[in-house]
DNA sequence: TGCATTCAGTTTAACGTTAAACTATATAGT
DNA sequence: ACTATATAGTTTAACGTTAAACTGAATGCA
């Protein structure tokens, strides 16, 4: 009674709805956020403001789940608007040091204050708790898929 | 007892593993398939092989969640590889119907081939039956962001 | 019949992403 | 010390996506 992949149509439906759920969400969310302000913007400062200060952008890219390439990109947009601060990191000559300004803390308030009408609106209609629920295999098959990666 | 958003964490934590394992599968996968085929490609060989021929591009992109523009880039794609043909509707000289070639077939079952050693290893490591479980969920999830796209 | 409106599909610019090439600094081995 | 290799970050080209402008055909109403 091992389990067998008899029907494709499950595993590329999972994805698939996966997928799409990613796009529309990302839209939505963006659509609400404060002028200008993309989901991996948030997601940086976010991340600067729970996990702290100071850290390098490939750590961040690391953590994000993107390359450098694109850390570089959403750094800058980030720097531009005085969100985030970049220093030379005075211990690695290669490295930088990336810090989140008064602005930023500000800017991510203002987006998860943009975003809580509609996660009220969400959580009306489907309990957070069914949501909460599907995180652990959501991250177990996260982690498979990175570590996959090779 | 009612269900309160404490945490908007849990809401971006959500989200965001969705976000990040949507890029980590697409990627996945177009590494696994076939030379130069991508996921929208074969999401739309796949979607006419099941649903059925003959159908609109308009239609197909709206299966797919996808704008009117990326249908027409990635039927452009699939008519190039002769995977599908696009016809003028007799009946309507606004539309058009995209039916499936004999290549469009056989690449779709090379597509599916190609992906089931690696769904095989991911099924070894997390039961089919938790991810089918877990689509309900997802669904209702995606159709509740359909409508609230407006 | 004629005109305004809707609808199907294409095209364009802008955006975020990846992969790969590149610069510059740090580290290890000889 | 020197040289080879690894590491941090940037840059570039290519790609798929969206939104919006656009073309051409159908529909509805006067």
């Amino acid at each position: 009674m091992s389990e067998q992949v008899k029907n494709p149509e499950q595993f590329f439906g999972f994805f698939n709805e996966i997928s799409i759920i990613a796009q529309l969400s990302g839209h939505a969310f963006e659509k609400a956020m404060p002028e200008g302000m993309t989901m991996p913007q948030f997601a940086v400062l976010n991340h600067l403001a729970r996990a702290g200060d100071g850290t390098s952008p490939l750590r961040i890219s690391r953590a994000m789940q993107v390359t450098k390439g694109a850390m570089t990109n959403t750094l800058h947009h980030l720097e531009r608007k005085k969100l985030v601060q970049v220093r030379p990191d005075q211990s690695d000559g290669r490295a930088k040091q990336v810090f989140i300004t008064e602005a930023g803390h500000e800017m991510r308030g203002r987006c998860i204050a943009a975003i809580a009408p509609h996660m009220k609106k969400l959580a009306n209609d489907i309990p957070v708790s069914k949501l909460a629920a599907t995180l652990p295999l959501l991250r177990q098959v996260r982690e498979w898929l990175d570590k996959a990666r090779d």
